[in-house]
RNA sequence: GGAGAGAUGGCCGAGCGGUCGAAGGCGCACGCUUGGAAAGCGUGUAUACGUCACAAGCGUAUCGAGGGUUCGAAUCCCUCUCUCUCCGCCA
């Protein structure tokens, strides 16, 4: 959420900024709304603030036994209370109005995020490690896969297309990989693990931004009201809603491994095949929580975390920024990692890393307490893939095959796999 | 799912129709004390919104959430949510 301050103060900025991400705001729209909140509320305050008074006055008299007196102002104050009830009423309905408007407004992105519309006008900021040539004829992740235990027919018997199965050693490296890459981040880069709820209600998806905007994206169990997360990040950044926070416990370091659902709606055509797009994916997430003025070095620090499993996984890869057109509705600047796919030979989106600043802590009224006469701020949230397990997977496939089409185990994943150095080698 | 108990400020905990935004303690901040620290002593310390200069002051709201009774509700009534205990079921 934006600040409604700042929109009243600085509406043409805000204006402008949108823009570049392709939101034309209606200002009239914001200021109406927003007047009408303000006008009715001043009379409602007006009319609570008398009658207060008076409560107050009869109290008086009946502590120094003045009866009469009492009884005379009862009657004054008799009168009034419809009109306070009316106010009361409208003044919620307008407030909830101001309100729906807020939310459907996305984050403003930050002043050095690139102008563009779309994926196109993404820029490439750096590639790291290079692309291996073969000497063999390569194969992508699916008949690699197939090979080791990976199941689309059985899965969709049993769920629906867009669902995978894993078995053997399949299962043991998707395994592997989700611990080595949990266990980096814990121990090297001062995360806390959590282990949270797969189900969610819809104020924890309001607080980090998924609802009311795209609920066609997220699983909803009907009977319960609860949503499948789409993300940890969800989770996380819920940790610590409706919190004041001391400034010394900042910044908060959060890591969590879960699975993620999402519905794909309108994705239909996109990565049919294989494992790129599921309905059901696992995830490492990262999410740190800083002081207003640390996120943008938390940024770069969340995605060299995440650049770090890739580069210990000898996974070739590019970091992109994302133009202002591209930007997710929470974040003010975002930057991707995408890993190379021989395959495909191009780069795939496998790590998303954001900075929200305080558009999440808004909703979430997540704050750091200021002392003395400073008011209290909201801090600033980062979230970012630390890695997307099941592309991970399939990078790791198609970068590592071997001409028998056996896969070799990058030394840093090895204790993670029984030591294992090679998977898949052909029977004899 | 059944029965009972509870939900108060950053935390613990009193209050059970009026001057209660709320005693007391802890914590925190500042000061005194000290060679320095601890202890001790003193002072201060809820949040959000409005007005306004993001000051002071003033106003409004907030004692799990929503409704009700009343001139007035943390306190009384109703509904809901959550937590705990016991029973049932169960990975």
């Amino acid at each position: 959420m934006l600040d409604p301050a700042r929109l009243r103060t600085q509406a043409a900025e805000v204006a402008a900024s949108l823009l570049r991400r392709g939101c034309r705001i209606d200002l009239d729209e914001f200021a109406r709304l927003d007047g009408e909140v303000r006008q009715i509320r001043e009379e409602a305050e007006r009319l609570r603030a008398q009658r207060n008074r008076t409560a107050r006055a009869i109290g008086e008299k009946l502590a120094a036994a003045d009866k009469a007196g009492a009884e005379q102002l009862k009657r004054e104050a008799a009168t009034g209370g419809e009109r306070l009830e009316i106010l009361s009423e409208s003044l919620r309905n307008a407030q909830d109005k101001l309100h729906e408007f807020m939310l459907g407004l996305p984050n403003l992105p930050d002043e050095e995020v690139p102008d563009g519309t779309g994926e196109d006008d993404n820029v490439q900021i750096a590639t790291c490690g290079k692309p291996r040539q073969f000497d063999f004829p390569v194969l992508d992740h699916v008949v690699l896969g197939e090979r080791l235990g990976l199941d689309f027919a059985a899965a969709a018997g049993m769920a629906h297309a867009r669902f995978a199965l894993l078995a053997g050693d399949l299962a043991r490296l998707h395994r592997a990989l989700a611990r080595f890459m949990i266990e980096l981040h814990v121990r090297e880069h001062g995360y806390t693990e959590y282990w949270v709820p797969y189900l969610v209600n819809p104020g924890a998806l309001t607080n980090s931004g998924q609802l009311p905007k795209f609920a066609d994206q997220l699983f909803c169990t009907e009977r319960d009201s609860l949503y499948l997360i789409p993300t940890a990040e969800v989770a996380l950044v819920n940790v610590f809603a409706d919190q004041l926070l001391d400034p010394k416990r900042l910044p908060l370091r959060m890591v969590a491994h879960t699975p993620s659902f999402r519905r794909e709606a309108g994705a239909a055509g996109l990565d049919t095949k294989g494992m790129i797009r599921q309905h059901q994916f696992d995830k490492v997430e990262l999410v740190q929580i800083t002081e207003p003025a640390e996120s943008p070095a938390a940024l770069a620090s969340i995605t060299a975390h995440a650049e770090r499993v890739l580069e210990l996984l000898e996974l070739p890869y590019r970091r992109v920024e994302l133009c202002a057109g591209d930007l997710g509705e929470a974040s003010a600047r975002t930057f991707d990692l995408e890993v190379w796919l021989p395959s495909q030979q191009r780069y795939r989106e496998i790590s998303s890393c954001s900075n929200c600043r305080d558009y999440q802590a808004r909703r979430l009224a997540t704050r750091v307490r200021r002392s003395g006469r400073q008011a209290n701020e909201l801090v600033h949230t980062l979230n970012g893939s630390g890695l997307a397990v099941g592309r991970t997977l399939v990078a790791l496939l198609e970068n590592h095959q071997q001409e028998d089409a056996s896969i070799a185990i990058p030394q840093a994943l090895r204790p993670f796999l029984g030591d294992d150095a090679v998977i898949g080698r052909p029977h004899k």
